[in-house]
DNA sequence: ACTGATCAAAATGTCGACAGTTTTGTATTA
DNA sequence: TAATACAAAACTGTCGACATTTTGATCAGT
């Protein structure tokens, strides 16, 4: 009743992965078959499919005879998945610093002079600056040639529903923090430098995210088990 | 035909998988949803989700209404998941500096003791020096205590049928070396340093993958493209 | 009021069947 | 002989249906 041409599984599974995203299902919440498959017009053997790509990315959990939940990443889990996505974006400078031709290390001076511009505003929302980091960040992506490294960088984030971003850039005094680590980064980048750059967004990565924990532990924590019946039906972390 | 239960999608993404690996499907051959289901006595709707799985994994591909084809990993791509996995591997030994307790680096420790016995004697196989060193990891990937990050390193070797690890190990020089290597990073890990432990690991990862590298130039290439019919089906990498 | 069994409704897991596309083998033509 | 055209065969993608399991409510007993 969406669209008109049929949705093969791969889409499917994009938009029940917005669906997620856009917090319409929550985590620890369970994913029909009958529900999704009715949704979105078809039968239930494309949605099967498209709940087992979701399973391999780790945002839906498949238990046998029970169908799919919506994964909760417990605190400790989405602590482990940032310190991975840490190495990962340390590993995306290194080679952006090998690896970016002069017009992409331009660009890159481009966007940092974005951000010092948000920076200094008073006016300047962390969405907004949130954003002038993503345009900083999407040249890395291009210049670290390394598709692969993107697309893990980017699902690593994909189950944490991008709660960390704009939190860590809350006031102006962090958006000024945050800004000038962008500076020093830009400069090991233009030296060529991998090894400082690396340690450079290594710490950026962790110092964000702990801003955004810091800030996080005042908000009232999520329900951690769930009996929708009277027997099982709960989720396993 | 094969056993008494029927296998669950998951069992059978395992059991193709472990196909792969053993080389009765080679990289570019087509898997038939009909010849797997009727091999594996299941109907085709399972094979279907299972070959799903393997697509998230990267071990196969779909391509809409041609079915699936088993990854062929250009030369290009294997360097850069070997890349990514060396920040990984870096990582590991990071998080083991950190979080071993004395057992576990006694473990270490004992595990060394056996490397180096392994490379000084004259009989030993590549493959029986590898398992030692497989033995080592595993104490580190205990020690680490971030399971994610286990089943990431694992999972960016499976898809290239672990060729590399004991081609790195073929010669008798070459297990000293490797040795040695091991020794310091094993010192940097009772340190429990960090940083030189990262470093470390990445030096021996890369240096492994050089090496297999090397000797692997003096095969025989493998085949790029496949035409099985007078018109499609092709490899794309 | 609380615990435990009972049973219909609903969901999952699987299968066979059908439509549409691709592949393949054969026949045709230059 | 080589390239093309065509039709049969095989395959993919999807659907509806059936068996099995789980669920949620009803009901009886302590």
């Amino acid at each position: 009743m969406n669209n008109v041409s049929k949705l093969s599984p791969p889409e499917l599974a994009q938009e029940i992965r917005r669906l997620i995203q856009s917090g319409e299902f929550k985590a620890g919440d369970h994913l029909g078959t009958v529900e999704l498959a009715s949704r979105f017009g078809v039968s239930r053997g494309p949605v099967r499919e498209a709940l087992r790509l979701l399973e391999s990315r780790h945002l839906v959990r498949v238990l046998p005879q029970q169908g799919a939940f919506v994964t909760a990443l417990a605190d400790e889990e989405a602590q482990e998945v940032m310190e991975i996505r840490e190495v990962l974006f340390g590993r995306l400078a290194e080679l952006t610093a090998e690896r970016a031709d002069p017009e992409q290390l331009a660009a890159i001076d481009e966007r940092l002079a974005n951000l010092d511009r948000l920076a200094q505003a008073p006016d300047t929302t962390p969405h907004a600056f949130q954003k002038g980091t993503y345009d900083y960040i999407g040249i890395m992506y291009q210049a670290a040639r390394s598709p692969r490294l993107v697309r893990m960088i980017r699902d690593m984030t994909e189950g944490l529903g991008n709660m960390y971003g704009h939190l860590s850039m809350a006031t102006r005094d962090m958006r000024l923090a945050e800004l000038k680590t962008y500076q020093v980064l830009t400069k090991a980048l233009k030296d060529r430098d991998p090894m400082r750059a690396g340690q450079q967004a290594r710490r950026m990565h962790s110092q964000g995210v702990a801003r955004a924990r810091e800030l996080q532990t005042l908000m009232p924590p999520s329900g951690d088990i769930v009996f929708k019946g009277r027997r099982r039906r709960q989720v396993v972390t």
